[in-house]
DNA sequence: AATTACTCTACTGCTTTAATAGACTATAAA
DNA sequence: TTTATAGTCTATTAAAGCAGTAGAGTAATT
C-alpha cells in the first residue's frame, strides 16, 4: 500500500496539474482544498521540489508550481520519490534493486512472478501522468 | 513492498508445492532449505493453516502440507492472508476496501489510476498459483 | 512413558509513519 | 526599509507495524 504521505503528495500534484499555467499555488490553498495537514504537506512539496518535479517562489504571489507540463511527469516518477520502490520485492526493483541473499534469482519462481507483476504495474504507471490525477468534478 | 514475512511465506509455499503429495514436511526442513528463521516460520505456517491453505499433522511423521493441489491456490489469496491488501490504496481494494474520507471516489483521478493498476496486478496474481513458485533448480 | 512436532501467547527491539513545532530565510510591496 | 508574506529547514513525538525470539502447552506416535 502507498503511504498516506504518497497519497497526499499525489493529491497535491493533481491539484497543481489542474491549475497548471496559472502561476504559483499556496501550500495553504492546496492543503485546504485537498484536506491535507498543512505542515505535513510542506514536507511533501519540498521533497518533490528537491527532486525536480516542483518549483517554488517565496514571498507575496509565491507558492508551488509544476516544473513541466503535467503530461510530462509520470506517476511512476512521483511515486518513487515519495514512496520508494514500486516493485513488490527488492530483487525485482528496477530503481531500488537489492540482491536477495540466500536465493538464486535465476532459478527463483517467486522472482519471476514478481517481475511479471512489476512489468504489469509499470505499464500503467509509466504511461499515466500527473494529468491523469486531475479530478473530474 | 511485500513484508519479509510474506516473502518467507511464499518461499515456504513454493517448497511445499514442489513437494506436494509427498506427505507432511517439517517446519525445520522448510526453514533450513529456504533459509528462514524457524520461529518466525512457525507463525507464518500457522497463519496459513488457520486460513485454510495448509493443513498439519503433529507428532512423528508430522509436518505441514498443502490442502489443495498447488495449482488451485492463487498467489493473490496467499498474499492477502499474510500481507493484507494487494491494491495500492484502500479505496480501490476489493478485499480490504475503505472509503476515503474527504474524497469523492467517483470524480477522483487518483482513484481511477489506482483501480487500473490494481486490475493489472490482479490479472497476474489471480492467475498465477503456488505451482508457479516452484524453483527451477 | 518418551519422543516428536506443531500450537499458542507474549514479548522485545527496531524502524517507519504521520504528523507537529518553531525558528529561519527569501521576496515583494508599502 | 520595514512589514507582511510565504516557502525552508531541523527536530521531535506518539503510535503503529515489522522482524524476530522465548517458552510453555498440546497432540500424535512409537
Amino acid at each position: 500500500m502507498l503511504s498516506k504521505k504518497t497519497q497526499y503528495g499525489l493529491k497535491a500534484l493533481g491539484y497543481l496539474a489542474a491549475n497548471y499555467g496559472e502561476g504559483p499555488m499556496l501550500i495553504s490553498e492546496i492543503a485546504t482544498k485537498k484536506k491535507i495537514p498543512i505542515k505535513f504537506l510542506e514536507n511533501i512539496l519540498l521533497l518533490l521540489k528537491t527532486n525536480g518535479i516542483l518549483q517554488s517562489k517565496k514571498g507575496k504571489g509565491g507558492g508551488y508550481f509544476l516544473v513541466c507540463n503535467p503530461k510530462k511527469t509520470t506517476l511512476a516518477a512521483a511515486i518513487r520519490i515519495i514512496d520508494g520502490p514500486i516493485a513488490m520485492l527488492p530483487c525485482v526493483s528496477l530503481n531500488f534493486y537489492e540482491k536477495c541473499k540466500d536465493c538464486d534469482e535465476k532459478n527463483c519462481g517467486l522472482n519471476k512472478v514478481m517481475a511479471a507483476t512489476r512489468d504489469a504495474t509499470l505499464k500503467i504507471l509509466e504511461k499515466r501522468t500527473l494529468f491523469d490525477l486531475i479530478d473530474a468534478a
